[in-house]
DNA sequence: AATCGGATCGTCT
DNA sequence: GACGATCCGATTG
């Protein structure tokens, strides 16, 4: 027998469900990235839920483009958006079958994995300003647009595993850096 | 500790 | 043609 530390992929289904159910269980979970020989890595501390027409905040609540059709793609796919004219952010494509349209924004990590690539990447040697937002943590572990639509439990490139488990407990507030949306609770963090 | 402006460009109106 | 699901460095209190 071999008693070995789980570092299961997430399922399909687990992406399958609620969008804001979704964003709650990724926190404790850990995003991987690889690019060559390089793996870098980090555990989910802060996520938010963004979902379809109920929802004014989200890229997907008016029609499906070409830059959020991801959103309506299959679950477990990344979603990744280049803002502020600098910077991509990356979302797991999670929803319940009654829906068209939604993603999980990652927000921040816990660096794990890499740490020196991330310091390189990052252009810093302070380990927490590394991936403690979300444009951050696409610079330190590397993630582009060429990771859009990349399915996360296939893919060798990127995915997310459940080898870490949270502990205490989940704050909950209202999203960041939107407009409308606010009344509802969707930013979920864990303390690390 | 909190606030402010600049960087910079793809996307949608 | 305006505006970001942001970050950083500078300035002020």
């Amino acid at each position: 027998m071999k008693s070995k530390v789980s570092k299961m992929r997430l399922s399909r289904e687990f992406y399958a469900r609620n969008t804001v159910k979704v964003a709650k269980d990724l926190l404790g979970k850990t995003l991987v990235c690889k690019i060559g020989k390089k793996t870098i890595s980090g555990v989910i501390t802060e996520t938010e839920a963004y979902r379809h027409s109920d929802d004014p905040a989200s890229h997907a609540f008016r029609s499906m483009t070409e830059r959020n059709k991801a959103m309506f793609g299959e679950v477990g796919h990344a979603y990744v958006y280049f803002t502020y004219g600098m910077y991509y952010c990356v979302n797991a494509v999670a929803k319940s079958k009654n829906f068209q349209a939604g993603a999980v924004l990652i927000r921040s990590l816990e660096p794990k994995d890499g740490i020196d690539a991330m310091r390189y990447n990052r252009k810093t040697d302070n380990i927490s300003n590394l991936t403690n937002g979300p444009a951050k943590l696409t610079i330190a572990l590397g993630i582009t647009k060429t990771h859009y639509g990349e399915d996360l439990v296939n893919s060798p490139h990127l995915y997310i595993t459940d080898e870490d488990s949270i502990n205490g407990k989940i704050r909950v507030s209202a999203r960041i850096g939107i407009k409308q949306g606010t009344e509802k609770l969707w930013n979920f963090k864990i303390k690390v």
